[in-house]
DNA sequence: TAGATACTTGACTATTTTAGTCAGGTTTAT
DNA sequence: ATAAACCTGACTAAAATAGTCAAGTATCTA
């Protein structure tokens, strides 16, 4: 199980920003400098987090984007729900009866991949946004 | 982020077996039968499994596979190390002092990923096979 | 108002990973 | 002898991922 590269940069990119953030926007082609991701991909990742309302944008000159929220009301929950980056762990669909393999019958581990997702999920419910740009308060990347 | 289904797979198929434990050795065509898995993906997952010394296979006619350890002691983590399914929430190499896409230094979220590994590796120490078994005991499948 | 910067959008593609399949074995109970 | 069941390695189709590419539009500054 991997977390993909999709989410941590939608993380990475958005710890970037927050430490700008009520400073001046912050513009894609900086994060992929500082960064190192592809400038392409980025905005790809951007359009999502400006649908979903966790950042703004800025156009033209001096122009980027900003965040829409307060850094400690932005829940890794609300980032990865954003890009999509989705928890599964079962392979059954979760509200029908049947399970695996089209069993008619949740299997034997049903319960348990339940607890697994949500014991994982429970961890991107309690960090935020604030909570990184702190703990890297003394970096300077 | 998801579980693959060699690590579910592997899981199921332990638990279908420890209800036989010092019974009788399981066949994998039973356990193909009943979980609904490929019986050719099964041998290569128990390949694996004895291998790691999880199971201990009895050739023949009226063979199949056995617990080589207590249901207690046999912990997620044992299994999934043993078919290779591994936590992976981090681009850099661990042991590098480099950071993702080859940075001179750790990016502002690698702290927070390897928190992230840590709490998902910590439920799969915690729980045992034998925790399934007890769970289920009441059905039949 | 020209030019540069930076956001916007949608389609396309290469690579990698996953989830198997397949074709041959070998061992052992009956 | 035969059938059940383990054993092994190579192969492959499909899906997911991680991008790239092309063609815009908006806004600031000189
Ligand atoms: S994971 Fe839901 S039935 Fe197997
Ligand atoms: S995840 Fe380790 S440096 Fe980015």
């Amino acid at each position: 199980m991997k977390l993909t590269s999709k989410g941590r940069y939608a993380v990475m990119a958005l710890a970037d920003l927050a430490r700008f953030d009520n400073i001046h926007p912050v513009s894609l082609r900086d994060i992929s400098l500082r960064q190192g991701i592809s400038l392409d991909y980025l905005e790809q990742i951007f359009s999502k987090l400006r649908k979903k309302e966790i950042v703004q944008s800025v156009r033209g000159t001096q122009g980027g984007y900003v965040l829409n929220k307060k850094a400690k009301e932005i829940k890794l929950t609300n980032i990865f729900d954003a890009v999509d980056e989705k928890v599964k762990t079962v392979q059954c669909k979760k509200e029908s009866k049947k399970g695996c393999n089209g069993k008619s019958a949740k299997c034997l581990t049903h319960n348990l991949w339940d607890e697994l997702e949500n014991h994982i999920n429970n961890f991107f419910e309690e960090k935020s946004l604030d909570d990184l740009v702190k703990n890297n308060s003394e970096r300077r990347i």
